[in-house]
RNA sequence: GGACAGGUGUCCGAGUGGUUGAAGGAGCACGCCUGGAAAGUGUGUGUAUCGCAAGGUACCGGGGGUUCGAAUCCCCCCCUGUCCGCCA
């Protein structure tokens, strides 16, 4: 959520961005409504305020005439205060659906566009391969080697699910671990997170799990959902609280399952385990003083990097434009990975994505801390992809594979899966 | 899941309808005392929000209710502890 005085402040601007970003949000409405809820308030604190000194003057012994009097002026407060507390409650509620619609500034570098076509590519990091034979898909590979099924996932869970099996098994521990080791190392704390958040949770993180489109499960007949990302629960992890910086910027990393519905998704660019309603991710989070997110930033998006470099993964990185930022992000990176198997003869595929969220979520989930004044401040939050099982799966199987059909496992995660090719 | 017992400020802990934003203590901050320290002693010390300020409002686990007035009475929920049951 964005600063509301900051809106009514910086209407233009805040509209330029919506516009930029092609979101649908009336931030004319939000100031309307901030403005009526104002006045609504300040009305309904002064009536408070007879109310506690009506009350304040019964305190001695009176005579029965002004004790009756003042009571019947107390009631009449009371009955005004109900009309205008109902008032208020339900400008609030106006107000705060209308200013969750708002996205937040972006970066004034982050590229202007509507579509992922016109994200800003930074850089190629390693080789596109060439084979001298014609690549298969990860779908193709699974089948023969027999690391992934889809059919009797489809009979069990449905479609767009899967069984990981054999050698992809412990190559989604390997990578795991491999991840957690490289993090742990750059200071990170490691949590297995919970896989089921509350609504207020998600929202805070940025989330509308009510909403028509959303990708997110609800629990039925609860206020939890299902988490499309360790995201939400590591940024819910210090919800409320003041944190203290002191020490430097909070580093946290979570293991988690990630369900997403991904209703309406289909098609040669979703096809095998790009695009699924589970996988398993491990997520970067950090929560630092405004100062410092912009070249945290950059640090997430290098971690990005030396896992992928790492795992020999031909990529790209995108500075991502301002129509595909989502609303919580200021500014985002991906890496996309190459994937021989997608597209006709291959193509880039997004496989991380690290974003700087700044006040925005932290200022719906109260997330503070003192700086050095004393004064209380919104931190600001960021969050990154280490490693998305499936979609690093995708980019291992299809790069590594082999004219006799075998995968040859990169030789960093051979520590971790005791064997050096999938044949 | 069942039965009790609890949930008050940074912490401990008093408080069962109005003089309590909250006794008392600890801690912390700043003084005094001391050669220095401990002890002692004095003063101060919550958060959020609106406001230039004065000040207002809200907050005693959360939500609702009763009342002119609620930390205090009533209802619902959550959490913690202990015991029992069940279980990986």
């Amino acid at each position: 959520m964005l600063d509301l005085k900051f809106i009514r402040d910086n209407v233009e601007a805040v509209k330029a961005n919506i516009q930029n970003r092609f979101m649908d949000a009336d931030a004319d409405l939000v100031v309307e409504l901030y403005g009526k809820y104002n006045e609504s308030l300040s009305k309904l604190e002064d009536l408070r305020a007879q109310r506690n000194d009506n009350a304040s003057k019964m305190k001695g012994k009176l005579s029965p005439e002004e004790r009756n009097s003042l009571i019947e002026q107390g009631k009449e407060l009371k009955s005004q205060i109900a009309e205008l507390e109902s008032e208020t409650t339900d400008l609030k509620s106006k107000l705060s659906s209308e200013a969750s619609k708002i996205p937040n500034m972006a970066h004034p570098d982050a590229p202007i566009g509507k579509e992922d076509k016109e994200n800003f590519q930074i850089k190629v990091c390693g080789t596109v391969p060439t084979f001298n034979f014609k690549p298969l898909d990860h779908v193709q590979l699974g089948e023969k080697l027999d690391l992934i099924e889809f059919e009797r996932a489809t009979k069990v869970s449905g479609s767009k699910f899967y069984f990981l099996k054999n050698q992809a098994a412990i190559l989604e521990l390997a990578l795991t671990r491999y991840a957690i080791d490289i993090l742990m190392k750059k200071g990170f704390k490691v949590s297995i997170t919970p896989d089921i958040a509350k609504v207020d949770i998600l929202e805070g993180i940025g989330f509308n799990p009510r909403g028509e489109e959303s990708n997110i499960y609800s629990i039925e007949g609860t206020d939890m959902c299902l988490v499309g990302t360790a995201e939400i629960t590591l940024g819910g992890y210090h919800a409320k609280e003041i944190i203290d910086l002191s020490n430097g910027p909070i580093f946290m990393a979570g293991i988690s399952h990630c369900f997403r519905r991904e209703a309406g998704a289909a098609g040669q660019y979703s096809k095998g385990i790009y695009r699924v309603h589970q996988f398993t991710k491990i997520e970067m989070f950090v929560y630092c003083k405004p100062e410092e997110s912009d070249s945290i930033h950059e640090q997430l998006r290098e971690i990005e990097e030396e896992i992928f470099n790492g795992l020999e993964v031909p990529f790209r990185v995108v500075d991502t434009c301002t129509g595909d930022l989502g609303s919580p992000a200021y500014r985002k990176y991906d890496l996309e990975a190459w994937m021989p198997g997608r597209g006709e003869n291959g193509d880039w595929g997004e496989i991380t994505s690290t974003s700087n969220c700044t006040d925005y979520q932290a200022r719906r989930l109260g997330v503070r801390y003192k700086d050095d004044e004393g004064k209380t401040v919104i931190c600001h939050t960021l969050n990154g992809t280490a490693i998305a099982i499936s979609r690093a799966l995708i980019a291992i199987m299809e790069n590594n594979q082999q004219e006799d059909g075998s995968i040859k496992i990169p030789s960093i995660l051979v520590p971790y899966t005791g064997f050096d090719v999938i044949k």
